[in-house]
DNA sequence: AACCGCGGCAACCGCACAGTA
DNA sequence: ATACTGTGCGGTTGCCGCGGT
């Protein structure tokens, strides 16, 4: 493209604050005859400032139907939202917030809710947990934040139910962001045991304490993980699960247990789909324990034994080598995929369509606190993990 | 009272892209 | 095909108010 003078080179121009008698003439002007052209507006409403000027005052500022002040709690879950999903794009999270413009959308992120999310020790950028050590040192502060709010994903109304008892693709990504936030859960007591293991010696005593944990009947989220499997076995839409798996290649014997337990609960069904969906799962469960690539990933990523975790997620991208960048971008490509179809076909889904693990990175705190049991449970584990004898003692 | 640092926010800058002559 | 315009967009800047010293 050819090169242009940017439109307010012209000298004799004003720039900077506008005054109230030139807002008066702009909304004047607008008020009578539309904007029509912003070049030649200036001139028509008599203002001393170039079009881009205009435009901006009257889209940001002088718009009628601009909504002014606080951001709502809503509001601000599904700015976070929104985000997990589109990134910086703040002109399509402002189209699903009426009455508030990119800019300030964009400037409520930067100022306050970035912020908000470093103190939950959740990355802003990736959306999920942080893993530096200021995490560990902040925990009882990480568990206060984590009352933010009380649900970060799919609060949304969009979600638009069952067509004759069949859950659909946007019931069924809930399903799976649920699964996630457990999933999530697992990746941060992980790394928590991880940095306060005695010694990072090639036996890796704590991956081996949580081996034993995922086994534990008495686990919180071991009944929950069997029941959203049990769901997802009855659904007809295979979208999204295989991708998980493979997503968390370490998982399978946590994961293939809780699929027998569905299965056995779904031993009912003969339907097509769910033969299709059990080969389906099978299949991937298969593929992820096999492929190089996957232990390659491990060999890199993960310790030696621990190979039941997801790799770690570094706090940000600017601390990732490229190719574990590499790597994470390939994780998450087919859930985003499924994603990027939802949002086609549909864009008022993409409010619930986050992808799993980035939506439960934001999630996890939440349930981490809002459940006695889980919280207990989990401050247990951090007191044992913090016993100088760990992970010795039982 | 004066100074300083900081946060919030409006406005600007420059690039990208679609449309049009 | 090319040159140009109009507009949208994300990143950045700089002003202003406020609180602390």
């Amino acid at each position: 493209m050819m090169g242009r003078s940017p439109c307010c080179d012209e000298s004799g121009l004003k720039k900077g604050p506008w005054t109230p008698e030139e807002d008066q003439k702009l909304v004047a002007y607008i008020e009578r005859h539309g904007h029509g052209s912003w070049r030649a507006l200036p001139k028509l409403a008599g203002l001393n400032r170039c079009g881009k000027s205009c435009r901006l005052r009257w889209t940001n500022y002088l718009r009628p139907d601009i909504k002014r002040g606080k951001f709502s709690d809503d509001e601000e879950q599904t700015i976070i939202n929104l985000h997990s999903v589109l990134g910086n794009k703040w002109s399509a999270i402002a189209s699903h917030l009426p009455g508030r413009t990119d800019n300030e959308i964009k400037n409520f992120w930067n100022t306050h809710l970035r912020k908000k999310l470093l103190q939950m020790g959740i990355d802003p950028v990736t959306h999920r947990p942080r893993t530096d050590l200021n995490l560990l040192a902040n925990l009882p502060q990480l568990l206060a934040a984590a009352n933010l709010s009380s649900s970060l994903m799919f609060n949304n109304n969009s979600i638009t139910g069952n067509i004759n008892g069949v859950p659909n693709l946007e019931d069924t990504l809930r399903l799976l962001e649920s699964d996630a936030t457990q999933l999530a859960k697992f990746h941060i007591l992980h790394n928590i045991l991880q940095v306060l293991s005695p010694s990072s010696s090639s036996n890796n005593p704590p991956a081996t304490q949580i081996n034993s944990l995922l086994c534990n009947s008495n686990m919180p989220f071991q009944s929950q993980l069997n029941d959203s499997l049990t769901r997802m076995a009855s659904s007809q839409v295979d979208v999204g699960l295989t991708s998980a798996v493979s997503q968390f290649p370490g998982l399978n014997p946590f994961i293939s247990s809780s699929f027998e337990t569905a299965q056995h609960h779904q031993n009912t069904s003969s339907s097509c789909y769910d033969h299709q969906f059990k080969q389906n799962f099978k299949h991937a469960c298969q593929r992820s324990s096999s492929t190089s690539n996957d232990k390659q990933m491990g060999a890199e990523i993960l310790s030696p034994d621990d190979s039941l975790m997801p790799g770690l997620v570094p706090a940000s991208p600017d601390h990732c080598s490229a190719h574990q960048i590499e790597l994470m971008s390939s994780n998450t490509e087919l859930i985003n995929q499924k994603v990027d179809v939802l949002m086609s076909s549909n864009p008022s889904s993409a409010i619930t369509a986050a992808t799993p693990f980035e939506s439960a990175a934001a999630n996890w705190t939440n349930d981490l606190i809002e459940d006695d049991a889980t919280h207990s449970y989990w401050r247990d584990i951090i007191d044992q993990a913090s016993s100088p004898t760990w992970p010795i003692s039982s």
